[in-house]
RNA sequence: GGCGCAUUCGUCUAGUGGUUAGGACACGGCCCUCUCAAGGCCGCGGCAGGGGUUCGAAUCCCCUAUGCGCUACCA
C-alpha cells in the first residue's frame, strides 16, 4: 500500500515550532516514499476554536515548503478534512461501538466528575464505571429513557479490567501497557462532539493513513487508541513518536521562554531553508560531519529509524549560526530581492538594486539574518544622527581635524571613486605626513558612520558614493566638531 | 500518587561490543586586520550513578537517580 501520512493540528491560533517539525518530518517521509500528506483540522474543541487560524496555518507551512496533497483547502477524495464537518461519522462509529459492548452511555456531570476527583489526593481518579451514573448502573430501560428525555450524556469506551495492551513504535520498539491503567476515555461529549480520540482514530481508518507521525505527548493514549482499533477490527497504521521540542530548562517548549510561533520567527527574518533545516535537525541527523542540508537532500536522507528518542532544546543560538551560514552563501542578487522587502517595510525607499545587492555584499557576514543588516550598518540607509564620541575620544589629536580637512579635499579631487583609490590616495597623503592609516581612520569612520565599527572603511565609502561621502565629512567637520570640541 | 518515555561535551548530535568517544554551535587563545565580523589554527569540555553479562562495554541486561510527558466531556 503507498504511503498516506496526516498533519492534524488544532485550530488554536499560531503554527507552533513542535507543530511545524511535526509536519516537516511526515512532509519528508511522504515524499521520500512517494506518498501523500493529508492536512487534517481537529477542531473537535469548539472553545478553543480560533478564527482565521487555519488559513494561518496553511499560509506558514507553505512558507515552509510544505504543500498537502490533499486537505480542506484543496479538497481531495477523503472530505470533508475538518472534523466539525464529520459528526455523524463520529457518532455513528460511538453507537456502532456500544452496540458492540464496547462503550457505553454515561450521565455524570462534569461537576460530579469534578467532585470526584477532589477527593482524590494525587490525581488518582479513575472512572469507575461500577459506582457512577451510566448505563451500569442504571440498567438499559433507564439508560434509554434517560436519552429519549433529552439528558445529557457521553459514550465512554469500556477498557477491559486486566489486559496486556502492546504496541510496536518505529522509533521507541515495543511498549507494554496494562489496561488497569487506562481510564474509560471519553468518546463522544455531551456537546455531540468526538474527543481527539475518536476523531482520530476513525478518521485515520477512513483516510487510509498509513504511518502516524506526530508528538511524543501522545504515546501515553496510544493503549486507548489499540483499543479502539481492535474494537472496530481495524488495522493499526504504524506508529511513530517523535521527541519533544524544550526549552532550555527542559520542560515542554512553550510562551512564556521565547518565541514558539513560527510567525514570530518569520518575522525575525530568518531564511524558510535555514529554518527549516534547523528544525529538521532537532531530534533526526542524516550524518556526523555535515548539517546544512537543502530541502531535497533532506527528502533523499529521511528515515523515521534514526530520529533519536530524547527530547531536544530548541537553541536560538545555532538556528542563528545555520542562518547565517545560509546568508553567506546565497548569491548576492537573489539576498538582494529578499533585502528590498526589509528596507522597504522601514521606510527606506527607492534605492537601487544595485546599491541593495553592494551593500549586502558588504555586510552579509556581520550580522545573522538579514534585516540584521540595517540594525547593524543604518549609516547604509541615513546619515549618522549620533556619535560615538567615546570612541572618538581615543583616536583624537590636536592634528585630526587638519588631517581630515586635508582629506575631504583630496577626496573630492578622486574621479573614479573605488575602495582601492581611496585607499592609495589617503595613504600617500598619510605618508607625506609620517602617519599610519591607524591613526586617521578611526576617526574618519565615525565622521562617516558615526559608530565604531562596520565594514572595510573604503569599500563602505565606494558603497556610499563620493557624493554622500564628501557631504557628510564636511557636515561633521563645520558642524559636528565644533559642537562636540569641548567633549573631545 | 499512578503509568509511560527518556538520559553521550553547556546546546544540537555521530556512535549499535574493541574508536586517543568524532563533528557543529557556544566559549577561550592565537593568526589575519582600519574597527566589527568572516576565515584559518589551537584549546576547553561528555558516555547520570551502581551492579551484572563479556577477554572487552557509551553500546546488551537489571537496579537507582534525575528529567520530561500523560493522568480532562483539551488537543
Amino acid at each position: 500500500m503507498s504511503v498516506r501520512v496526516r498533519f492534524a493540528p488544532s485550530p488554536t491560533g499560531y503554527l507552533h515550532v513542535g507543530g511545524l517539525r511535526t509536519a516537516l518530518y511526515n512532509f519528508l517521509f511522504a515524499k521520500k516514499h512517494n506518498g501523500k500528506l493529508i492536512l487534517r483540522i481537529e477542531d473537535t474543541d469548539r472553545t478553543r476554536y480560533v478564527p482565521n487560524s487555519v488559513e494561518n496555518l496553511i499560509k506558514t507551512l507553505a512558507w515552509a515548503g510544505i504543500e498537502f496533497d490533499e486537505g480542506p483547502h484543496i479538497g481531495g477524495p477523503y472530505a470533508p478534512y475538518v472534523q466539525s464537518e464529520r459528526l455523524e461519522i463520529y457518532r455513528k462509529h460511538a453507537e456502532m461501538l456500544v452496540e458492540k459492548g464496547w462503550a457505553y452511555y454515561a450521565f455524570d456531570t462534569a461537576e460530579e466528575l469534578e467532585q470526584a476527583r477532589q477527593k482524590s489526593p494525587h490525581h488518582e481518579f479513575k472512572y469507575d464505571r461500577h459506582s457512577m451514573k451510566n448505563q451500569f448502573t442504571f440498567g438499559n430501560e433507564k439508560t434509554r429513557e434517560l436519552i429519549s428525555q433529552g439528558i445529557p450524556y457521553v459514550i465512554r469506551l469500556k477498557v477491559p479490567e486486566s489486559q496486556e495492551i502492546r504496541f510496536f513504535d518505529i522509533i521507541r520498539g515495543e511498549i507494554i501497557v496494562n489496561s488497569k491503567d487506562v481510564d474509560d476515555q471519553v468518546l463522544l461529549k455531551s456537546d455531540g462532539y468526538p474527543t481527539y480520540h475518536l476523531a482520530n482514530v476513525v478518521d485515520d481508518h477512513l483516510m487510509n493513513i498509513t504511518h502516524i507521525i506526530r508528538g511524543e505527548e501522545w504515546l501515553p493514549s496510544v493503549p486507548k487508541h489499540i483499543l479502539l482499533y481492535n474494537a472496530f477490527g481495524w488495522e493499526v497504521p504504524k506508529l511513530a513518536h517523535l521527541p519533544l521540542l524544550l526549552n532550555k530548562d527542559k520542560t515542554k517548549l512553550s510562551k512564556r521562554q521565547g518565541d514558539v510561533a513560527v510567525e514570530d520567527y518569520i518575522e525575525k527574518g530568518y531564511f524558510r531553508d535555514a529554518f527549516v533545516n534547523f528544525i529538521a535537525l532537532l531530534g533526526w541527523n542524516p550524518s556526523k560531519d555535515r548539517e546544512i542540508y537543502s530541502i531535497e537532500e533532506l527528502i533523499d536522507k529521511f528515515e523515521l529509524e534514526k530520529v533519536n528518542r530524547a527530547g531536544a532544546i530548541f537553541d536560538v543560538v545555532k538556528l542563528d549560526a545555520i542562518n547565517a551560514k545560509y546568508l553567506y552563501s546565497k548569491p548576492v542578487s537573489e539576498l538582494a530581492k529578499e533585502f528590498r522587502f526589509w528596507v522597504e517595510r522601514r521606510g527606506y525607499l527607492g534605492l537601487s538594486d544595485d546599491y541593495l545587492q553592494k551593500v549586502v555584499a558588504l555586510l552579509r557576514e556581520r550580522v545573522k539574518k538579514l534585516p540584521d543588516i540595517m540594525d547593524f550598518a543604518p549609516y547604509m540607509f541615513e546619515k549618522p544622527v549620533q556619535y560615538d564620541l567615546e570612541f572618538l575620544k581615543k583616536h583624537w589629536n590636536e592634528t585630526t581635524y587638519e588631517n581630515m580637512k586635508d582629506i575631504l579635499t583630496i577626496l573630492k579631487q578622486i574621479e573614479e571613486f573605488t575602495s582601492e583609490k581611496i585607499h592609495d590616495t589617503i595613504v600617500n597623503y598619510l605618508n607625506t605626513k609620517n602617519l599610519k592609516l591607524r591613526n586617521i581612520i578611526h576617526s574618519l569612520r565615525v565622521a562617516i558612520t558615526g559608530l565604531s565599527y562596520g565594514a572595510g572603511m573604503f569599500e563602505t565609502m565606494e558603497v556610499l558614493g563620493k557624493e554622500e561621502v564628501v557631504e557628510r565629512l564636511e557636515n561633521f567637520l563645520n558642524n559636528v566638531v565644533p559642537k562636540i570640541q569641548i567633549e573631545i
